[in-house]
RNA sequence: GGUCGCUUAGCUCAGCUGGGAGAGCAUCUGCCUUACAAGCAGAGGGUCAUAGGUUCGAGCCCUAUAGCGACCACCA
């Protein structure tokens, strides 16, 4: 035994990273694939493939491993998918980064091709280090279903997305406004801008009306637009302007006659009133141009420089321009003032810089109509968010959503499957090149030079992974829908929605059937963890200094659905603690058992065998097993692991293992062989139900002291069972570990040694039996050497202290210690307070509102507590 | 402008369908009691943001207000 490791310290370092080579090594993360039992599925949002675990994927890995070893464990068929994601654009520009630091080069200097084996290095070279993070922090996923969005399979899943929605005509390409990113030069989606404050200037600018004197004033945050203005526009009410609406007014510096119109989009109180409508360079002016059939005159490029629609700005940048103008403006004399402005701005949610919305030809997913069965869904709790409110987050969305834009100028992702005829200009869509144009028969084709949002190949994991387009695949069959999706819900309009319409479309069904969404780990002061705060936590150096127990413990204890997590490092001790404490009880229960051959199963033993304490522990411990199912079941993950921590120290250890003590060391060897079947029974079961959270403690401890052949996280989840529902004596070991604190709190107020013991003499009528079958805890525990039982007051010295509870009541002789003043005093404190309790109950009984409407139960258990405070004062008036 | 969330002990947070306020850390007091000093035993500390309302009964439900936060919209 003394080389047993369990006799060792807690030294997490030891054995995590080799149980977690055991549990893959051996196949435990395979899914069964029993048909006979139902199937559990989540699939893992993939993190970057060059990316690094941080805190955020460590919390989300934790709640998903945790639902996984549960549910396995419960004997479900289960499957946990993992894999890694292009990330198009955060790849790309980390690949360019890396070239330009490098080799001096820009992507100019290179073929395609040429950046393709670079993004394709980097991937290999960086791909694969957050999969063995995700391994050091317990991820029990089948890494051997691993995959990656632009591996074969993904990509030949995405081709076949795109012609399947080509040829259904919810793709299509088009001529359009859209957000245009001139940093990372390439349109992005709508939920891909952010936008930000900024500070800036409102210039007002005078208009002439034409043929007359009079002008009007358009207030403007962005002057160099001016050059592409195509009209002025007022609201159809605004009584200002009534009558020139329908006249034209001259465009400064361009000198050029523009129409005056009325549309009800401008705010008649906002400005003067008065809006110059640039249809090429904003997102409202272009839907005004729209509806007014206005021209669209572009002013710069998509590199934000001017052209040449007035000679002098050509080749300068907008911001250069902007200052030639109002200056020009100014010598006009049709500046009429610049006043200070804060206003939004739409900024690229990647590189943060501004973006300007451009027209362009792009490629677009229609929405509206792959929107609707994805709504009802949510409506009908087909899919259910949790928390609830999210939902309201995701109709928004989906209700208001606009056509996706797909298509991106970037090289590393999938390329759209479209090829244009060099000749007619035909366009294809087709996987594969074709052959020749199906129009003029010419074999000069050439592909679509973009490449697809990188959403768009997340959007069908939960199918692609499984196996899709193939729907013959047996993973597909077995696994979708899947059951859970575990994500933040930072990324539901990106990643959520998306999958649930296309899952809709593709599979004809659901995705997923629930959503557990959670927050953001933030730091201790509140802030987003960032690489420009230089405020995150690293979990591998959380898991190096302490353990991937204590970091996954820490992240889920206390926390409920949907909310941030403010990360506090105090929670890491708390978490090591408690794996230490669980260390040593296990250490204290494999002392106990030595030498002992085969010890019987709790089943065999004989019911009336078991002492108040053995069905008291028994009893609680068959009450978590319920409680914490019920949790799991309803994702309250922070619920559980709290109940499973209190249950270990608080009962387990502060309680049974104490009070067991004095039978472990004694001489009933009947007594003792029941004490160590519950004490193996109740740490066994305990180690099975932190199992999910603490992996690694839990199964090192269970194969140092069971050393059998099965494997903690493939064993049964425990049952509750009705043998083990103890209700009476689990008051009666109640009741007496009030009395020992009631002892103890005398002997603290009093200061008394622990070496100093006394009489305890118990004044009881029913509970005789009770207190001779403890007596040997109570007198450990209530530090004495002697127990006497008696059933009246006769003979305890009116200087005794005493615990008065109703029913039992205890003395202690302490003559030498006693302060009868002290004492007096107490007692006059409990009498008010029981008084307290009298009258509160009194006036609940009274009241006839309570008699009449409040449940039975409700008033039984009062009508009960008075009756019991009732006795209590009368034993303390004895002692008064 | 709209929607949502938060406000509970000094700090960070739990609190299930309404039925006597909890945890961790911090503070204070005793203990090296052979599982554990990463521990044990005790103590103090809360008008549950404010004001109304519903109810026999409200931390929990409703309304309003304030502060903080998030998201959506984007008024040039």
């Amino acid at each position: 035994m003394s080389n047993h490791k369990l006799m060792d310290k807690y030294e997490p370092k030891k054995f995590e990273e080799n149980l977690y080579k055991k549990w893959e090594e051996n196949g435990y993360f395979k899914p069964s694939m029993n048909k006979e039992k139902e199937s559990f599925c989540i699939v893992m949002p993939p993190p970057n493939v060059t990316g690094k675990l941080h805190m955020g994927h460590a919390l989300d890995g934790t709640m998903q491993d945790i639902l996984i070893r549960y549910k396995r464990m419960c004997g479900y068929n289960t499957l946990w998918v993992p894999g890694t994601d292009h990330s198009a654009i955060a790849t790309e520009v980390k690949v360019v980064e890396k070239m330009k630091k490098e080799e001096g080069l820009s992507k100019s200097d290179i073929t395609r091709e040429q950046f393709l084996e670079r993004a394709w290095a980097w991937t290999k070279e960086y791909g694969g280090t957050i999969q063995n993070q995700q391994r050091r922090i317990g991820c029990s996923c089948d890494w051997e279903r691993s995959r990656f969005t632009m591996d074969d399979g993904l990509s030949e899943a995405v081709l076949e997305q795109f012609i399947n929605l080509y040829n259904k005509g919810l793709i299509y390409k088009g001529t359009k406004m859209i957000n245009w990113c001139p940093s990372c030069h390439t349109t992005i989606s709508d939920a891909e801008v952010e936008f930000e404050e900024e500070n800036s200037h409102l210039w007002h600018i005078k208009y002439q009306i034409k043929g007359e004197d009079k002008f009007l004033v358009v207030a403007t945050t962005r002057p160099e637009t001016m050059l592409g203005d195509t009209a002025v526009a007022v609201h159809p009410d605004d009584e200002r302007y009534k009558d020139i609406i329908g006249k034209t007014c001259i465009l400064p510096i361009m000198n050029k006659e523009i129409p005056i119109i009325a549309d009800d989009f401008v705010e008649k109180d906002f400005g003067t009133g008065c809006v110059k409508i640039t249809p090429a360079h904003d997102m409202n002016d272009y839907q005004a141009g729209l509806r007014h059939n206005l021209d669209i005159v572009e002013v710069f490029d998509d590199k934000s420089i001017m052209n040449d629609l007035v000679p002098e700005y050509k080749g300068l940048t907008t911001f250069e321009a902007r200052k030639l103008i109002v200056k020009k403006l100014e010598e006009l004399n049709l500046l009429v003032k610049t006043e200070e402005y804060t206003h939004n701005v739409g900024k690229c949610y990647r590189c943060h810089n501004t973006i300007e919305p451009r027209i362009s030809e792009q490629w677009f997913v229609k929405m509206k109509e792959l929107a609707e069965p994805a709504i009802k869904a949510v409506k009908q709790d087909d899919i259910k968010f949790v928390p609830k409110r999210y939902e309201k987050i995701y109709f928004n969305w989906m209700e208001n959503i606009q056509d996706w834009c797909i298509s991106r100028q970037l090289w590393w992702g999938h390329r759209i499957p479209a090829y244009y005829c060099n000749k007619c200009g035909h366009l294809h869509v087709a996987k594969t090149r074709p052959e020749k144009c199906k129009k003029c028969g010419s074999n000069e084709l050439r592909q679509d030079e973009d490449t697809l949002d990188t959403w768009f190949s997340s959007a069908l994991w939960p199918f692609s992974t499984l196996g899709w387009p193939n729907i013959n695949s047996e993973d597909l069959k077995t696994f979708y829908p899947t059951n859970v999706l575990v994500t933040g819900y930072d990324i539901i309009f990106f990643w959520v929605a998306r999958m649930i319409f296309s899952g809709f479309e593709s599979m004809k069904q659901k995705p997923f059937s629930d959503i557990l969404i959670h927050g953001i780990v933030r730091d201790s002061q509140g802030r987003k963890m960032s690489k420009s705060l230089g405020n995150g936590i690293d979990p591998l150096e959380i898991i190096e200094k302490y353990s991937a127990d204590a970091l996954r413990f820490s992240l889920i204890i206390g926390i409920s659905p949907g909310n941030d997590i403010k990360y506090m490092p105090e929670k890491l001790d708390q978490a090591s603690n408690f794996a230490n404490k669980l260390w040593n009880a296990a250490k204290f229960v494999l002392m106990n058992l030595e030498g002992i051959k085969k010890l019987p199963k709790i089943e065999d033993v004989n019911i009336d065998k078991l002492e108040y304490e053995d069905k008291w522990i028994l009893s609680k411990l068959n009450n978590l097993i319920k409680e914490v199912r019920e949790n799991l079941d309803k994702y309250d993950l922070g619920v559980a692991s709290q109940k499973i921590y209190d249950f270990i120290w608080n009962e387990f250890c502060d309680w049974y293992i104490e009070i067991v003590k004095t039978r472990l060391y004694g001489e009933n060897n009947e007594s003792k062989l029941i004490a160590q079947v519950v004490l193996n029974t109740v740490l066994m079961n305990s180690l099975k139900l932190l199992h999910p959270i603490m992996p690694f403690i839990t199964d090192e401890i269970y194969q140092e002291l069971y050393n059998i052949d099965e494997n903690i996280m493939i064993s049964a989840f425990p049952e509750y069972t009705t043998k083990f529902e103890f209700i009476n004596e689990e008051k009666y070991i109640e009741k007496l570990k009030d009395i020992i604190v009631g002892i103890r709190n005398l002997r603290a107020n009093l200061n008394v040694h622990p070496s100093k013991k006394s009489e305890l003499i118990f004044v009881t009528n029913y509970a005789k039996d009770l207190i001779k079958s403890s007596e040997g805890f109570l007198k450990k525990l209530g530090y004495s050497e002697k127990i006497t039982i008696q059933d009246n007051k006769k003979g305890i010295s009116q200087n005794a202290m005493s615990v008065l509870t109703d029913g039992i009541e205890v003395y202690i002789p302490f003559e030498d210690l006693v302060d009868v003043e002290e004492e007096h005093k107490r007692l006059e404190e409990e009498k008010k307070k029981v008084l307290a309790e009298i009258e509160r109950a009194t006036k609940m009984l009274s009241n006839p509102g309570f008699i009449n409407k409040a449940p039975e139960a409700k008033i039984n258990e009062e009508k009960e507590k008075l009756v019991k405070y009732k006795e209590m004062l009368k034993s303390i008036e004895e002692r008064l």
